[in-house]
DNA sequence: GTGTACGTCGTACGCCGTACTATGGTCGTA
DNA sequence: TACGACCATAGTACGGCGTACGACGTACAC
């Protein structure tokens, strides 16, 4: 019999455990809160047991970028591209805005995983199916994905989530920051934003369709 | 008489000098090799000598990232807007090639300095003046900032710089990892950006231009 | 002269990642 | 059943981090 530990859940270690509650812990706590020892202790472990399934902590944040993309829906085969490409869009950025972390790690991470391989592949597969020549593809995915990481790193700068909080936040923040005089077009737009009710997800489907539209006229070019 | 000191220019501390003297530190070393104890080292300081500068590690980035605005080009005035657009987006570019640090960095400075502030009215100006209603204005500015910020934060996590890199690691790591029968669509993608070389200003070029197409029409809509 | 305020310093504390070493339980084989 | 090898786990320690604290020189106002 294994000894008590203060985890419910104490069916031992492995690497897809360390890594799935390094990600929860993240989720919870920021990227500045995961530490080694803090994520053994979640774990009920010792610090040193996690160099047993992770050879250190650079490639435990290789395994949580993974984790990540095998969240995010490969685009589905039995539509159009533009369609399929803004399902497999729009759930990268609920993933992204649900593991806030995974933005500030990507610039860091340059070798991607298995997961971002497939979905990589995918993605590829994709677009030369629905008849863009190779460097067209090429183009088209490295816009695609510039659309959603850059979305992504923007809503992640944003010291609010919801309509609610933008409108609490202009008034109590950032509009006493701006004086009218020196700022007559920041104040507007403000104004007129605060008025329209801010919406994170709306935003990134106007933009969406904009990208996907541009980039239709690439399609038939071969 | 000041004592003598390590470094050349010891014409005493300042929070320009120290923040300067950060930025050069990250540029040469990465954000990782920025520590207060190096920094004031380079400063031929001791490390607390920071403190009455800056309160803090954060402030000190804070105060980073606002140099880097400083260094992006204003949208000029005289010309249309997507000249102007154009000519920002592009120094932005080459600002954050320079400095790929601050990419990182933007994710987690929630409030912007004034150089930052400076540099938002004056888009949201040169749209307005192109015609934008407010909203549309807001939408363009949040698109083109998401397209030059995710850029940079898809360019800072290439392992690579230029043509002749990529084409080495292509032959020497990509390729390798990549078992044509699994992945046929990137080893097809990858062969053709090897042959037409990768060129990452003429990338970015491409998707601006097609963004700034796309906005167009959003213009007249007032 | 002398008081005061300020720039700078050394030191200390509690974190961090992780190298090294020890330990105890599990299991294949005799 | 006994033993030896293995391996998951733990303990300790080291160097580096941000930074709180208090002491030291000295420039300047009176």
């Amino acid at each position: 019999m294994r000894k008590q530990r203060q985890v419910a859940s104490d069916a031992g270690l492995s690497k897809q455990r360390v890594v799935a509650e390094a990600v929860r812990l993240a989720d919870r706590e920021g990227v500045h809160g995961l530490s080694m020892r803090r994520l053994a202790d979640a774990l009920g472990a010792g610090a040193m047991s996690l160099y047993h399934y992770v050879a250190n902590k650079e490639e435990l944040l290789d395994a949580m970028i993974d984790v990540v993309f095998e969240e995010i829906e490969l685009p589905p085969e039995e539509t159009d591209w533009q369609s399929a490409m803004r399902r497999r869009a729009i759930s990268a950025r609920q993933v992204l805005a649900r593991h806030p972390w995974a933005i500030s790690l990507m610039e860091s991470r340059t070798s991607p995983g298995p997961a971002h391989l497939r979905h990589r592949e995918a993605v590829t597969a994709c677009l030369r199916k629905a008849g863009f020549p190779v460097l067209m593809a090429t183009h088209a995915h490295w816009l695609l994905d510039v659309y959603v990481y850059g979305f992504a790193l923007q809503a992640a700068s944003l010291p609010f989530d919801t309509a609610d909080e933008f409108a609490g936040m202009a008034e109590d923040v950032f509009l006493p920051q701006l004086p009218p005089d020196e700022f007559p077009y920041l104040n507007e737009s403000a104004a007129a934003l605060v008025a329209a009710g801010y919406d994170p997800a709306g935003e990134f489907i106007f933009g969406l369709d904009l990208v996907l539209a541009a980039l239709e006229p690439l399609r038939a070019s071969a």
